[in-house]
DNA sequence: CGCCGACTATGACAGTCGTCATAGTAGATT
DNA sequence: AATCTACTATGACGACTGTCATAGTCGGCG
């Protein structure tokens, strides 16, 4: 996807995301961002006075609002919504990236926590937040699914977290196996939640 | 857990694999291995001379080939081994080191493939090659307890995804929520597969 | 002894990093 | 026209980084 053409500011935050998830922060450095959304590097100070902390901080937040967004419009496109269609959904989103756009780039929330969780707390909260605002559209959606209340919550950190371990897999392996593998295998368990009427 | 009294080239990959986990492979500095190994500097050009490619990708091989027999280790454990008890002995492991040592460190693995998937196509393939350690002994067990053939590979696959994403998830909110939570609900789904005599 | 291989010590190098200081431009306001 | 604010430009700084060159130590073996 091109970058988009926004502000300066709000292509900023984009490139960090993207660059951030492709080399992990410490490897992306500000220099490579500006250089990267076509900005001016003087504008750096500007809109973020907080360093590259701050820089990493929104893209970090920018991404979790992404994603839970995404988890939005799976629903919009599906005509008989079910738990295993949005996992089926979320996962295939991956696997078409990974397939036209090669295993460039991961997820950057996983990158932030990998690479700050014990160095930067700002950063680690966010990526907590960021994985909060991911959890609380699906955990809904499968509510609204008719699965129990107590369970939607838990099922959708589990589709999360093994959504983004077969990335990971994914990713070192350059193939699409372990998200296909765990979307085929973990869809008849979510269905299996609902109170069918 | 100490610093064990083996050689220095031994203990220098060792520590890089704790400092990798807990800063990623980036902001791991050389220096911070040698220091954190109390092994002599001028050692690192002798033991690896690929330079620090080399030193990451022995870490990173060292973390799989640990993974693979703490497998082992945990069937050794079960009185009545069965997928959700091997499942809930690979998460508790992390639990009890996150409630005991706090959330300092994650998956060496995974921080590889975050920081080095698309620059360094050697820890790219190490990452891999890892993970397939890992996956290995874990479908065996499972064909051993029962579990289809054909299943067990993918079984063992969901498992490790579901792990690490709970993991990433964990050490960003500074919680073992994430790790009870998967492990709870994937237990018995894993035990479905069991073929009761 | 003399030598040789394994290992260690250390300073230097070229490069990159995030950050900052300073100056400059452009546009709107008064 | 004068001035103020928003934004941009750019060079410099000190602190790193991984790597290398060179020299040194030490034990064993001929």
């Amino acid at each position: 996807m091109a970058v988009s053409e926004r502000g300066p500011r709000e292509r900023m935050v984009f490139s960090a995301a993207q660059l951030i998830r492709r080399d992990g922060v410490t490897a992306t450095g500000m220099r490579d961002v500006v250089a990267h959304a076509r900005a001016p590097r003087g504008s750096l100070q500007h809109y973020f006075p907080g360093g590259k902390e701050q820089l990493v901080n929104e893209a970090v937040e920018w991404a979790g609002r992404y994603a839970g967004k995404r988890v939005a419009r799976f629903l919009g496109e599906m005509s008989e919504p079910s738990p295993s269609g949005l996992f089926a959904a979320m996962a295939r989103q991956w696997i078409d990236e990974f397939q036209t756009a090669g295993f460039t780039g991961g997820c950057p929330v996983a990158a932030a926590t990998v690479d700050c969780a014990d160095s930067t707390e700002s950063t680690r909260a966010a990526a907590a937040a960021a994985f909060d605002c991911w959890n609380r559209p699906v955990a809904r959606a499968l509510r609204d699914m008719g699965v129990p209340e107590q369970r939607a919550g838990s099922l959708a950190t589990l589709m999360i977290s093994a959504l983004e371990g077969a990335i990971l897999i994914a990713r070192s392996e350059q193939d699409v196996r372990a998200l296909t593998t765990v979307a085929g295998e973990l869809g008849p368990f979510l269905d299996g939640w609902v109170s069918r009427v």
